[in-house]
DNA sequence: TTAAATGCAAAGGGTTTGCACCGGA
DNA sequence: TCCGGTGCAAACCCTTTGCATTTAA
């Protein structure tokens, strides 16, 4: 959020976004929003954390009603859900260009995918049979420089 | 399953392998192999379906059985949990070589990943930074060449 | 006014757990 | 005998749904 209480854009004009498709812009809605605009873009919440942090700003926040309004923003085209490593939804925020994650099934740790790694896969994919990969949707799981070097074959989970 | 009705390698040795560990060979887990064995190798099943499958085979099966019985066989190496697209949890059975899938979001359908696809995904992250990908563990989705000529940005999901 | 959105509560699905009992080794 | 496994049922977690009520436009 800006310092003078404003939400910055995009977030700023998704009232009337929302007005201009027959849609409504309530105080609930502006909750979610807010909880999003907070977000870092290009970090990941899982759709239950967005309910928590929900119901921190405002207690009387509802589930149904976190869900619902993420489906409209993701109509909206202002956040995009995914899967992590767990399988678990997650949603990336502003999902502004190729925006992806690598999950290290041995230290466990996750981390963004660089431009670089993204363009990599998608061009080897649709080199080899002309699949064009969402790379937003899923967390590559695998293990990390570290702990390849580390422990060639280990436990993968 | 064979003809003579024993289970095909490397199913039939599973018995001394769990005893070989200090664990058991149940009746039990004699049907969830069974089952295993009846899969196409390199297919993939979810969780609950392999349930259904069970029960299929003996009424008395019971979920929390199956899901217990796939943990140890997953410690064995036998099979290998990874998510689907909707980040479901799904079953690989004998995972011999690299394995993974490519969902089209645009017409459902889902392929096996290409020895070629796999190596090229592969190749393109160990270069860009040498992540070293379980390109099994996840679903890569996108849309397939197809639907990419058909609708160049078309939903996805 | 009126259709969209909310709140609530309940259902839903897949998966996990606690615990007494059973049965391989 | 003994400890691992099983069955049952309940708990769990996240997510979805139905429906009466509220409310933005």
């Amino acid at each position: 959020m800006n310092i003078d209480g404003s939400l910055p854009e995009p977030w700023g004009s998704i009232g009337d976004r929302l007005r201009g498709r027959g849609l409504r812009w309530t105080p609930q809605r502006e909750t979610v929003i807010a909880v999003l605009a907070d977000t870092v873009p290009g970090d990941h919440v899982t759709a239950a954390e967005l309910v928590e942090r929900c119901r921190a700003r405002d207690g009387r926040t509802v589930p149904s009603t976190v869900y619902r309004t993420l489906d409209v923003l993701e109509d909206l085209g202002l956040v995009r859900h995914g899967h992590g490593a767990d399988g678990r939804e997650e949603y990336h925020v502003l999902p502004a260009g190729e925006h992806g994650h690598l999950h290290c099934s041995s230290c466990s740790a996750t981390w963004e995918i660089t431009p670089r790694q993204a363009e990599a896969v998608a061009t080897a994919l649709k080199g080899a049979g002309g699949f064009e990969i969402d790379i937003g949707h899923v967390t590559l799981v695998g293990r990390c420089a570290d702990c390849a070097r580390d422990a060639p074959a280990s436990v993968r989970r």
